[in-house]
DNA sequence: GACTAACCGAGACGGTACGTCCCGTCTTAAG
DNA sequence: CTTAAGACGGGACGTACCGTCTCGGTTAGTC
């Protein structure tokens, strides 16, 4: 009787996602996460704390996310909603500086600890390290990487760039002073890391 | 380090400093952390792992450290010696590539997830995030920043240049692929990273 | 025993009890806290030698008990059954002796020490000293007094008696050369105390 | 008060009183446990808290006193003053009833929770079993022996009665409501006491 | 009057136990 | 078969005191 259920039915619309999960529970755990990282920090976060939030055992919880990351990352995924546009100014270095600049102004804002919190939990947790890379990293990366080969089309950026460096000097400068403080995440920062990774450190060759 | 306080002024008021800390305790734990972050890693080092290796009752240590990061990264940083050779090649990029190629090798090693741990850990520890910043970045910054300066005073670099920001673009590369992965933290990392740095991505306007 | 509280008013909300409490653990528990008594004495017992002899985590110590003196006395009384059957010989100065003979017997025992043990830690631990007191003592006392009244009864005692004080003078001499020391706590001591508190000591007035 | 060794035949033995002890922190030390037993009762004081308080090194304390119990001990007897007077009221009743009163007055007071602690504490500390039994044990057992063999050469009391078991039946009985509750240690107490020990139980046989 | 114990305050030390928090797994009863 | 509830064994936390052990800095009694 348990599983004697196969039926035409089922068949014909097939993909019929039979694991029943209870999307209340699943968006009250989501939410619990999201509130309990806003007044607590990352590490205030527990699977305990969530649970009692979200009035759901903790069972509920680990039986579809393997970790305390998960559930954080897929809470904040999801709220943040992560829609990150593609701006298109005409210019990679317009581009570039709009990317900055939003992702500076959201960081310098609670979510900036949030994220530095995902990050740190990262180092000692591989599944959330592996959902932080192809979530919010990839998209992030994807984006940039967007503007940078429309401008080797163009002819903006010279041939044979590595699309992937470049990404990481400016992304990293970011993280950088997320994760190990230091100056602010402010326009200035923006626009000027983008002047230094387009226009490089040497003294002007040509005039 | 921390407590260089020799100095006259305060024996002017004699203050009498009533140390008396054993110095067979402290290296003691200090060996007893380092063993441990070998191990078992970052947040496999717990306070009291750390006492019974060493032999030594629990508040020892809270006596001297405020916390696991405070013992680690000290343990660390003593175990490390930390010396960073300022290099001199003549020229700012040879300079930039055997700093970055030296600092590539040591985090392709074991040490590349102590660090990333400590810097994970600092999220949640503001003390280790103290300590980080003043400790270990601090020290890396500085070689970086006096190579860059000697670079500018020879005309090779441009007036006005953002030393900080620069640092950040280079190091926070590192620490991007050190602590969120992607391509490794190779020779070609190095010398494209600091190629990049100083030419720039745009093509190029003059000759 | 100690939450009886079914009644009509809880059933009317159903209140469903989800016990669910562990027997297997809750014997080892209690066996362990025997065990540690009889070995070490009752300051000997520690809440982590219980949970370490027992097998079990120490919150689920805390989670039944609230104090380690309400575990012992648990462990002990479900240990010593604590059946004092009443004794009738047909008079009461013979039953008073027959109880504190059996008394005497068994607190010159180890049990001696171990009551002793609980009372003394009954004065810092005010959950211990109600268990006490309304478990052995209380049984103990009633045994006494049901003697006493029938003494009441048949005339042998005289009308007026305090019976509650006659239980204390009686009593209060055993637990005094228990806890305070002194003289043995023998057969002679047994009789003479229930000959002082049966015929008095002042010389006789009628012949 | 222990150590009153002062006398000749010592002297003649020069006996080196090598002693140098410090006065004003043995007092200090005493009212320092005075004003902790008061406050916080017997197992509220600790070592540490009464040298804090009275201003002087622990190693000070375990000098001169074996365990906190014998502290307690000698500060509360010093406190006490201990002057347990003997009455005469020319019938054994009479001064019995004196004697349970106004023992009976102070434990009822805050005296009382601490004499409790400390016979309790008693139990886990021969040391200070000890000093109980032989210091205010003992001299409040002299006076209670002292009015009954003034009724016994007065024939007020019949021959061969126990003395040290009557003490036992009298104390006991306060004893017990100290420690283990029950009825409280009242005027009506103190009467029906001396009165059951007197007179006895038993239906009056003669007229 | 200088020397030399012992005593003193302070408090670091190796330990033991505390009572709490969470982990991730397991069990129960209801739907 | 999933759920809410929560008990379970376990590990670590940070704290309180234990009794012992140095430290320098006073004394006090003897040379």
């Amino acid at each position: 009787m348990a599983e004697g259920n196969v039926n035409g039915a089922e068949s014909s619309i097939p993909e019929r996602r039979r694991w029943r999960r209870n999307e209340h529970s699943h968006r009250a755990i989501l939410e619990a996460a999201v509130g309990l990282l806003e007044e607590r920090g990352y590490d205030g976060v527990t699977i305990e704390g969530i649970a009692e939030r979200a009035g759901v055992g903790k069972q509920t919880i680990y039986r579809w996310w393997p970790s305390k990351g998960a559930v954080v990352m897929e809470a904040y995924s999801a709220d943040a909603a992560e829609r990150v546009p593609v701006p298109d100014t005409g210019a990679v270095e317009g581009d570039l500086i709009e990317i900055l600049s939003g992702l500076c102004g959201v960081l310098s804002g609670p979510a900036g600890r949030t994220i530095a919190g995902l990050i740190g939990g990262a180092q000692f947790d591989p599944e959330l390290a592996k959902e932080l890379r192809e979530g919010l990293n990839a998209a992030r990366r994807a984006v940039f990487a967007e503007v940078l080969e429309r401008g080797l089309r163009r002819g903006e950026l010279r041939g044979g760039l590595d699309v992937d460096l470049t990404i990481d000097a400016v992304y990293g400068a970011v993280w950088s002073r997320l994760l190990l403080g230091g100056a602010p995440l402010d326009e200035d920062f923006a626009t000027g890391l983008v002047e230094l990774t387009l226009r490089g450190a040497l003294a002007y060759r040509g005039s």
